[in-house]
DNA sequence: GACAGTTGAGTTGATATCAACGTATCTGAC
DNA sequence: GTCAGATACGTTGATATCAACTCAACTGTC
């Protein structure tokens, strides 16, 4: 049977688990830019993606990957969305047939320009909803990786 | 065709958008964590989960997505891995028979009591990784909620 | 008691996330 | 050239996540 002391245990833990505050904080972020983002149709994973694209050459899955922080597999199943909507296209590196480019579509860098406004916009309500020094907290970010 | 200062624009974005940042710490912790549980054969949100209904009264649904900052049903389809292996039990409220309640049983606390010194130990790691002030990394996550 | 509006959850469908495993390709040693 | 090891992805299966919708139960008013 669980006794006070436990208590002051679990709260302990959801008071200071960093795990549990960068998730929840992901999950608010992501509603908000999810919902600013819906009339174009993408989500705010969908933006980062379509953003970690735009590059002079398209970057490879393995390259997406390390710059999002997510599974290789991961990315391949994110970009089937854009491919679905022509914002994106696939192709097998020339230089290396292993690897696999992912570049903008001229529909996706269309998409990329109409969302980077809203974007703006957005970022800019969070930031001064935030109270404090928003790059302390990106430098926090970057610290835990 | 994208231009130099196009590509400057995604630059900014990459390396200012909270949300972005928060969703690559947030995927960090949550590997780091998933690893460190996976002993015991949960993943980091399952223990956010598990700490979350160790209460003296058992948390509706509801008041567990407020305190998880999630989906009422996200909740209820996280619980139910937990149900399968016999670590939490949800019933009606009698009081409120819509409303149902989730309760650690008797091996979801043992389950709890085994994962708590392993996120002892590697939430000390974490925060002794990371070269800052946890306390104020807390905050800024907690501001943009 | 009946009714309208509110509230708490579940269901469905789409996307996101990762580990484990398998396949194709490249690279270096020989 | 051949072969072993390394590398880049994809596939599969499980879980996570949310919006939109639906259903059931409560609440206040009459």
């Amino acid at each position: 049977m669980s006794n006070p002391a436990s208590w002051t245990t679990t709260l302990h833990i959801k008071d200071h688990c960093l795990c549990l505050h960068a998730q929840r904080a992901a999950r608010a972020l992501s509603r908000r830019f999810d919902e600013a983002f819906r009339p174009l149709g993408i989500t705010s994973g969908q933006f980062s993606l379509l953003n970690g694209l735009n590059r002079p050459e398209p970057p490879t899955i393995g390259a997406v990957a390390s710059l999002l922080v997510m599974d290789r597999s991961t990315v391949t199943a994110n970009l089937k969305p854009l491919e679905r909507m022509g914002a994106v296209v696939v192709r097998v590196d020339e230089k290396d047939r292993r690897g696999r480019r992912a570049a903008l579509t001229d529909a996706g860098r269309a998409l990329l320009a109409a969302a980077t406004p809203v974007w703006v916009a957005e970022h800019a309500a969070v930031e001064a909803g935030l109270g404090r020094d928003a790059g302390e907290l990106r430098a926090g970010l970057n610290a835990v990786m």
